[in-house]
DNA sequence: CTGATTATGCACTGATCAGTGCATAATTTC
DNA sequence: GAAATTATGCACTGATCAGTGCATAATCAG
């Protein structure tokens, strides 16, 4: 054995995802990531490899953290309708902290140049189509006790379910009022009931 | 008099709004402005000012063009809810367009760090508050008509049908598949028919 | 204590960034 | 044609970028 590394693994990936998130890729030099993790520059080389390894990183512990932070209603047992207004309604909730104000780092990526990388666009992808998955099993759920009419097309409801969550964090990011988030989220709800 | 321009003003401007609508205020640099453009970098200095000035007349031109040509069926006389529809489905008509795979100039710069300068926050702001009114004057005149029910909140569905314009410009942006824009668009609807 | 191993600090690289100084080119008025 | 005015081309600036080489520090096993 030998040296063993002052940081803790966990902390700097936590720093470095809120620095991306902040700020983007493009807009977070190496500089920014030294001092979010206090880290020196080798450090960060010899652990955790170049920008944009460490930027994958970051998107992958984002998707964790949000499908656990975000998405937990819907995963939960039986979940149905009441979990597709709980996770919006708590969307919102956090849009009005000011780490929510960042709005969400993937979509944030997915409009930078480097969104147009395939690492990174498969990250986005990975998201997208987890959250809409998500949706769907709970809004299939709902039918299926009888809470929705036949004919709802369960796969376009959680398509529908998923754009309006991305335009939450959009505008959650653009500084739009809680007022108007609140507003999509109690329209949009009137879709099932 | 003196030596004439050799550029046409209209068509560097509109250069120059392509160039960063594909990759971002942060990932435009000026080298990409001059290929963009075919102007030298001191003719665009003399002529349009620094990289900030252009781009702020370049989320200008955004505004105008998107309202002419997106929100068109909004600002025609006497629309109502079709009109709602009508500029939708144009949206997603646009999305498919290799231009429209970039998404919306003024939703990619919400997420950007160069979002947070406050002249650029507020060109955000304008074309938000802009979109969000068109909707709500359509709203109102389909309201006044008898085709919305008298308990509908116009001010609510507006914002609603702003969070679903911004959704489509996000997912086109991300790569998502017509279809799904599609189905976001036809759940979306629903709401007012 | 010694030697091996790994982590870290620091100074450096070449590339690129936005922006500028200055000479020159092109056009006007006289 | 001369003088004035403006546009453009080009080389340059200092700053910052991501990434690296290397010496040193800290810890291990023996």
């Amino acid at each position: 054995m030998a040296r063993p590394k002052e940081h803790n693994e966990e902390d700097v990936r936590l720093a470095a995802l809120q620095a991306f998130w902040r700020d983007g890729y493009a807009d977070t030099s190496l500089a920014d990531l030294e001092q979010a993790t206090g880290l020196g520059r080798r450090s960060l080389y010899n652990s955790f490899g170049d920008k944009k390894t460490i930027f994958l990183r970051a998107l992958e512990d984002f998707r964790a953290m949000a499908a656990t932070q975000n998405l937990s209603p819907l995963d939960a047992p039986g979940a149905g309708a009441d979990a597709v207004a709980a996770t919006l309604n708590g969307l919102v909730a956090v849009a009005k902290t000011p780490q929510g104000a960042n709005g969400c780092l993937i979509c944030n990526t997915a409009r930078e140049a480097a969104g147009r990388d395939p690492d990174v666009a498969e990250q986005v992808n990975l998201y997208f189509t987890r959250i809409e998955r998500s949706f769907a099993k709970a809004l299939h759920t709902e039918k299926a006790r009888g809470g929705l009419p036949e004919k709802e097309n369960v796969k376009d409801l959680s398509r529908f379910y998923l754009g309006v969550l991305v335009s939450l964090c959009v505008l959650a990011r653009a500084g739009a009022p809680a007022k108007t988030l609140e507003a999509i989220v109690r329209e949009a709800l009137k879709r099932i009931r």
